[in-house]
DNA sequence: ATGAAAGCGCTAACAG
DNA sequence: CTGTTAGCGCTTTCAT
């Protein structure tokens, strides 16, 4: 039987060519709309198309050689407070690139990742956008100069979004932001203010951000001149519950800080509960600031002044660099930070 | 020049098998392990795949006609605050069935959510899963009609998550969740707590889950025989705006209201914000309830009371169904919802 | 248990 | 401006 009455088939080139009598390739000069082609063939050609239904065949055409026009985001968790508005940012700039967007998740599973890695290789995926916060250890170093090396054999691009870089000479795109300004900018906010004695609540050892923002915080004290108290730089998980947790535990050893300056906004939400059950007014007894400006911030009672993140634009950032990119082996970009002034900071009372 | 010595070429599966000394056939055989193959054979191949850093390709595996094992979510905006559950709950299902998930936007563009439409025939999704309330209109349904049956005519499948069915007969799946009997529970626990005049605030005419759970509102009055002032079913838009400014209006013309059933959680935190600019106390004054439980409802001061929608189990049973569906045209599935109490309600004082 | 041959549907590279 | 010829890398028959 031949090919083109069989029912089920779904219509390929060669059927449009065949109904619009042209050969294959004008077909696909007019699908590809990059190369003239008459207009009273082209539209024969649309025609033909629209009757039969016709739509291409994206593996198809991968195979053949073209683009595969798809970029990957991979997360620890969609539901979490920022990962979702990268992902409408990697989203956002992929569509408006013309590029199609594979969501994975990890789970904070280091196996997942690597295995998730491989899945976009087989896919040829142009771009491989991997977001969040990680441990800046030596084996994490190798393993994204692992996965660099590997995605750029497959022709892929791999890109670190808010995670360190795994150094020069490694093919891949790291889009950072500036934790060390934006911590910098908050605690001299907070001197001029004049708070003397800041707490920094949830310190997470090891976590890239973790060092960079108590940089900050560091380098503004010094700045200003003002003496800083290393037992004020306070441990904690980036929970809630943790700067609830750790909250307690300062209040308990020291009632003379005017000001704590918590790690992350959720940190700062544990924080205000904290100091809510203690009977600790906010801004009027103790100021709190966060970290991050999710949409909780402004939620908080107090609403929370924290340091804005440019979460969106780092994701459409990571799109835009990774696929208009220069000739060099590596490229990085780090995006700035602001404060952002609410109601739970005020000037030190007497 | 031999393409084998070629530098920069990405290996193929002729690679390995030229390196192992197999023919490609079994190489793929290996690689798909649902044959029997030698154990040394095997250990060949594999040690040959190793050693060229082999990546299979997904599109040529594609076209040569193995599924695309992939779904897509189609959401109107990822940062809302429960498409990022039913995201999770779609990855996480698909991950579980070795499938990858693309995810497109279409911030409520019917023209783009065509488009996306069309971009994931063309990949040959699997499945295709549309999810978010929709105006359910004669428009709807033949909109939806049509992406079934194009989509059924590519190989794929359409998934309605949490949107009306387009009627028996189409070919989609349809994910449902129990709008009337989660207003129905409501609304019954309001009255039982001695509530009577209950107002239900943001009702968004023509939108699908509206009449739904105004529908159980209805029920619950009418069974335990409460009546219902038809002026107390309060207009307003789906927003914590739209819930402030539709609380404001209300309690200029009705002071008498001892309860507030919110149409979602949005809503109800708008009228939480308004009752306290009025300096009306929730729950002691006035019960307020709200639709959805979205993580916000926890954070409220009071705590929400609120009814739960199961959105991470929607999103699995979207792609579980999808995937593995019987030989009928349509399928549909509804999941219950049940009430959260919370701190946002007590007994009507006297 | 393994191999050979024939495409899947498209596009790149050359003709004309 | 349009057509021809060759693959892209894999999996499906059908042989052996």
């Amino acid at each position: 039987m031949p090919k083109r009455t069989d029912p089920g088939r779904r219509p390929t080139l060669a059927d449009v060519a065949a109904r619009a009598g042209v050969s294959a390739m004008t077909v696909s000069r007019v699908l590809a709309g990059n190369y003239p082609v008459a207009p009273p063939t082209r539209s024969k050609v649309l025609r033909a198309m629209r009757d039969l239904d016709y739509v291409v065949n994206a593996h198809a055409r991968a195979l053949a050689g073209a683009a595969t026009r798809t970029v990957a985001v991979v997360l620890d968790d969609p539901t979490g407070p920022f990962f979702a508005f990268i992902a409408r940012g990697v989203e956002q700039q992929a569509a408006s690139e013309g590029r199609l967007c594979l969501l994975c998740t990890t789970h904070g599973d280091p196996e997942r990742e690597a295995a998730v890695v491989e899945l976009l290789r087989e896919q040829r995926a142009e771009a491989v956008i991997l977001v969040g916060g990680a441990q800046d250890t030596a084996t994490y170093t190798e393993r994204m100069t692992g996965f660099a090396r590997a995605l750029d054999r497959s022709g892929s691009r791999l890109v670190l979004c808010g995670r360190p870089s795994p150094g020069p000479g490694v093919p891949a795109t790291v889009v950072e932001y500036d934790n060390e300004g934006g911590a910098y900018a908050m605690t001299s906010y907070l001197l001029a203010n004049g708070h003397r004695t800041i707490a920094y609540v949830g310190r997470e050892p090891g976590l890239s951000t973790t060092d960079e923002r108590v940089a900050g915080f560091r380098r503004a004290h010094a700045d200003h001149g003002a003496p800083l108290d290393e037992s004020l730089i306070r441990p904690g998980a980036f929970s809630r519950g943790g700067g609830r947790v750790a909250t307690e535990a300062l209040w308990a050893e020291r009632a003379d800080v005017t000001a704590v300056f918590a790690a992350t906004d959720m940190i700062a939400a544990g924080a205000l509960q904290a100091l809510r059950g203690r009977g600790v007014r906010v801004p009027e007894d103790v100021s709190v600031v966060g970290f991050d400006d999710i949409p909780l911030a402004s939620d908080l009672t107090p609403a929370l002044t924290t340091v804005h993140v440019p979460h969106e634009q780092l994701g459409r950032e990571a799109v835009r660099l990774s696929l208009h990119r220069g000739p060099d082996l590596d490229d990085r970009v780090m995006l700035g930070t602001h404060i952002v002034v609410r109601d739970s900071a005020a000037p030190r009372r007497p």
